[in-house]
RNA sequence: GGGAGCUUAGCUCAGUUGGUUCAGAGCACCUGCCUUACAAGCAGGGGGUCACUGGUUCGAGUCCAGUAGUUCCCA
């Protein structure tokens, strides 16, 4: 069999994910085991994968797949939401390219065109999460607006309503005249943008040739003023207490009123006042009780209601209206003027403080549990740092508006009654309308008579269920799938959406299950490039997942990305990462490749076989130990390094060295059986980082009976062990690295033997290592002596004397000097210890163990420092 | 403006309740090797006043206070 020399992950790849899929290796069902059970964070239907995800993804499938091997009932639910506003601008730009409006189609047409759409792209990433080895349970996929699930949704809502949680209230929202809906405050960022202070003057009412100068980030709203406000305490403007102003190019006289809002210092301490375009106006205009004057449409052009401009764009308003007041003269100055303006998440634009008739969930009530949840560790957040991140936005939370001026997702369900103020919630037409009847006592109503609302709800308000809803839970509260798997134990997702969502779904999972939706969230970082740049397409500074995938292997960037990512820290992507991934995989391939090209022999091991298996063994018990230590506290990078030392340090470099033949020779059937053990057992540990090569070499060690997967093996479990032998072997491998470090001093060839004297009064300590020894130095003679060895070199190892004779003269100088050097560093050392044990305010309140050790180390020291002054003394 | 965090090697980060030879890891770097599994590799090596100042303590990357820089969240 010849086996390529380079790992070729491609074919492999697409090979076992396939045979995974056929024996249905990630389908979970009820049954006996334990659960474990991971929702995963729903994408976007519209999505595609990018870095991001493989981050969330991998540390998922990795968290997955242990548990699967540890026999677990593993169950990884995939799917993905409809994001409404992304999904409906996508469907609305598509539309356009084909010369359709989406103000010429109906509703029922256009949800049709966007359904299209949603078959025909949705679900790419599901795709995708299947190139990356995702071991989800592919027959659980959950879209949020499948029909149970969509009945779920408003059913909850009704719920929610019936309860007194909900109502609907005229509010001042964000608007995003892009996509002319309302977008939550989480989806409003605030940039500093380069804008411009206008300092204009209103005339005063009746005192010809007086004026109040206001200053204005946004002077197209002036039109829409309905006030002046000043500060009652401000000196400067007393006078004008009780009076009215003239609002420029118009001939509207509005109040100068006094309010603690306004600030002294800024601009001229003037403010003027326009409730409907401001949310602290709106709020200054409610305790005055001043007049609203909405003057934008909904797309952010001029109304007809202020009589000027209408049917311009609000900033194309702001050039024209500066050019107009300067020509009257209003226009006192412009001047630079730096602040934070909010742009939708979604579509970028400018957003416009709205008023409108919005509903809301009031979230005191159900913010209450979901803050103790965390705060009694209910449920884990990891890192723990997020926890007061948490707690301050949960002691403070807002009601959420749940309304959306959209047709893509789950249409409100209030019924308006025609010809009244009154509407009913129910979650049918059939049922609102027997409401209706009720309410309005007649009978006669018909369902022409009412009119649903016309928005949907915000898509949070679907993915707020998806811990329960996934296992229909709220449309079955007993099913046996909801009562097995939930609560789910791991959430993995951005930090990003701790408000948005996980929140929401630990209420949700309060209020609907009376129980958590998962017992632990870890917040993965964010991927950044090597400038600590957030990588996004605008920078182009992302590169494509699935290429990187074809370069380096699925298994590669796998280990990439993981490599560089403690929880809750940002990752800064460089090529360097996924490249050393790659590296990885082929390093474990090229073992296996050694392996497979001995002969074998049915002599039976010799001693330096068995002791490398035995330690080896050992490692393996250590190494596991870690990684299950490492896993528990959700050190997914520090568990995959330690898998990463143990296959490359311990299990290539040094075991594989110890029990290779010589070449042409054939190894013993008994030490590569064993050998064959070790590499299976670390290729389980690494099998949830590197699910592929792992599976691929795993078939390539041994026959396998159909269905004997690595994916459904057992994980090796750590124990105690045997430290001697862990400890003994170290001191063989820094006898090595020292000789090797001299040979390499030297010049010496490691292919011309050398003898090694071992001067030493243990001498049956290290006697059963010779083999090793003999392997690794390619040694002549090897012995242990009793006292120094003429015309030889000496180095030191624990309080080993070794000495190697050499052929040329030896250079007492540099012997002696490094003798000298070394001893100075243990006086130094046994300095300090010697002050310490000197000290006796230490000597009484340190801790015995603490003073013992102390003691030990004074003894240590002053034993090495014997041998190297009498070293020193034999030189002369 | 309010709140939270961070600052340890060139880079990214570990460093548990203060106490081993504690100053670490990976990568990068330097030197020598195409040695029959692997140059996507092997062997060896250098590198840090633990941001700064003060305090508590027998003892401080570790605890406390202040300073500087920096990041995030909220307004």
């Amino acid at each position: 069999m010849s086996i390529a020399k380079k790992y070729q992950p491609g074919e492999i790849e697409e090979k076992w994910y396939d045979r995974w899929i056929q024996a249905g290796a990630f389908r979970s069902t009820p049954d006996e085991r334990t659960p474990y059970t991971i929702a995963i964070p729903p994408p976007n239907v519209t999505g595609i994968l990018h870095m991001g995800h493989v981050l969330n993804n991998t540390l998922q499938d990795v968290l997955i797949r242990r548990k699967r091997m540890q026999g677990f009932n593993a169950c990884w639910v995939p799917g993905t939401d409809h994001a409404s506003i992304a999904t409906e601008a996508k469907v609305v730009r598509m539309l356009r390219e084909q010369g359709i409006k989406k103000s010429d189609l109906s509703r029922e047409a256009f949800l049709e065109h966007a359904f299209a759409w949603k078959d025909k792209y949705g679900g790419i990433i599901l795709q995708q999460l299947r190139k990356l080895g995702a071991s989800c349970d592919w027959d659980r996929t959950t879209f949020t607006m499948d029909e149970g699930y969509s009945e779920a949704v408003i059913q909850v809502f009704c719920d929610l309503y019936d309860k007194g949680h909900i109502y609907r209230d005229l509010r001042m929202v964000n608007w995003d005249p892009a996509a002319q809906t309302t977008v939550s405050d989480e989806e409003v960022i605030y940039q500093d943008t380069q804008g411009a202070l206008y300092h204009v003057r209103y005339p005063i009412e009746g005192s010809e040739g007086e004026f109040v100068t206001i200053a204005t980030t946004r002077p197209e709203t002036i039109l829409a003023d309905t006030a002046i406000a000043i500060n009652p305490d401000d000196p400067r403007y007393t006078h004008l207490h009780g009076k009215r102003a003239i609002v420029p190019l118009t001939d509207r006289a509005i109040p100068i009123i006094t309010d603690g809002y306004v600030d002294l210092e800024f601009g001229t301490g003037c403010l003027k006042v326009t409730p409907a375009h401001d949310p602290n106006d709106y709020e200054i205009g409610q305790r005055h009780g001043l007049e609203v004057i909405d003057m934008f449409e909904a797309d952010g052009t001029i109304a007809p209601t202020v009589g000027r401009y209408t049917g311009m764009d609000r900033f194309d308003v702001r050039k024209q209206i500066t050019r107009d007041l300067d020509e009257a003269g209003f226009l006192v100055k412009k001047e630079p003027y730096t602040h934070a303006v909010g742009h939708s998440e979604r579509t970028h634009a400018v957003i416009e403080p709205r008023l409108s008739l919005q509903w809301f969930l009031n979230m005191k009530e159900l913010a209450q549990p979901a803050l103790q949840a965390v705060l009694d560790g209910e449920v884990s957040l990891i890192p723990g740092k997020f926890i007061n991140t948490y707690k301050h936005w949960m002691e403070n939370v807002r009601d959420w508006c749940l309304s959306r001026q959209l047709w893509w997702g789950h249409r409100i369900p209030a019924y308006y009654i025609q010809g009244s103020d009154d509407y009913v919630v129910a979650p049918t037409p059939e049922a609102a309308l027997a409401k209706a009847r009720a309410l309005t006592g007649n009978p006669d109503l018909s369902m022409d008579s009412l009119h649903q609302d016309e928005d949907v709800l915000d898509t949070w308000a679907s993915s707020w269920l998806w811990p329960i809803q996934i296992f229909n839970g709220i449309n079955e509260p007993d099913n046996p799938d909801i009562q097995y798997y939930y609560p789910t134990q791991d959430l993995v997702t951005a930090p990003e959406i701790l408000f948005f969502w996980v929140a929401r779904m630990i209420m949700a999972g309060y209020e609907y299950r009376d129980q958590k939706p998962f017992a632990n969230v870890y917040l993965t970082g964010i991927v950044r490039d090597d400038q600590r740049r957030k990588m996004s397409k605008s920078l182009g500074n992302s590169p494509d997942p699935l290429d990187l995938i074809a370069q380096y292997g699925a298994d590669g960037v796998r280990v990439g990305m993981l490599l560089a990512s403690p929880a809750g820290n940002d990752l800064l992507y460089k090529e360097s990462l996924v490249e050393q991934g790659r590296n990885f995989a082929n390093k474990i391939w090229n073992a296996f490749r050694l392996i497979k090209s001995w002969e074998v022999t049915d002599a039976p091991a010799g001693p330096r076989e068995r002791l490398a298996l035995d330690w080896m063994q050992a490692r393996l018990e250590q190494a596991a130990a870690e990684i299950e230590d490492h896993f528990s506290k959700f050190r997914i990078s520090d568990a995959l390094m330690s898998g990463y030392k143990l296959t490359w340090d311990d299990f290539c470099s040094w075991f594989l060295e110890m029990i290779k033949p010589a070449y042409g020779q054939p190894i013993a059937r008994e030490t590569l059986e064993g050998a064959i053990d070790q590499f299976e057992a670390t290729l389980k540990l690494l099998h949830p980082f590197m699910p592929f090569i792992t599976e691929e070499i795993w078939h390539g060690l041994r026959d396998r009976a159909e269905g004997d997967f690595i994916c459904l093996a057992s994980m090796p479990t750590g124990s105690d062990a045997p430290p001697d032998l862990l400890a003994d072997i170290e001191l063989v491998k820094e006898t090595v690295t020292a000789v090797r470090a001299f040979r390499t001093q030297k010049g010496l060839s490691p292919k011309d033997p050398i003898d090694l004297f071992i001067l030493t009064d243990q001498p049956d300590h290290l006697t059963p290592y010779f083999p090793l020894l003999e392997k690794f130095l390619n040694t002549g003679e090897l012995a242990i002596v009793s006292e120094k060895v003429e015309q030889a070199a000496s180095l030191r190892v624990g309080t080993y004397e070794l000495y190697i004779p050499l052929d040329g003269t030896i250079d007492l100088d540099a012997e002696r000097a490094k003798i000298q050097e070394e001893i100075a560093y243990m006086e130094g050392f046994l300095k300090q210890v010697l002050k310490k044990l000197g000290n006796e305010r230490f000597v009484q309140n340190a801790p015995e163990q603490v003073v013992a050790l102390e003691r030990k180390k004074q003894a240590d020291a002053e034993a090495k420092l014997d041998v190297l002054r009498k070293s020193l003394s034999e030189l002369g």
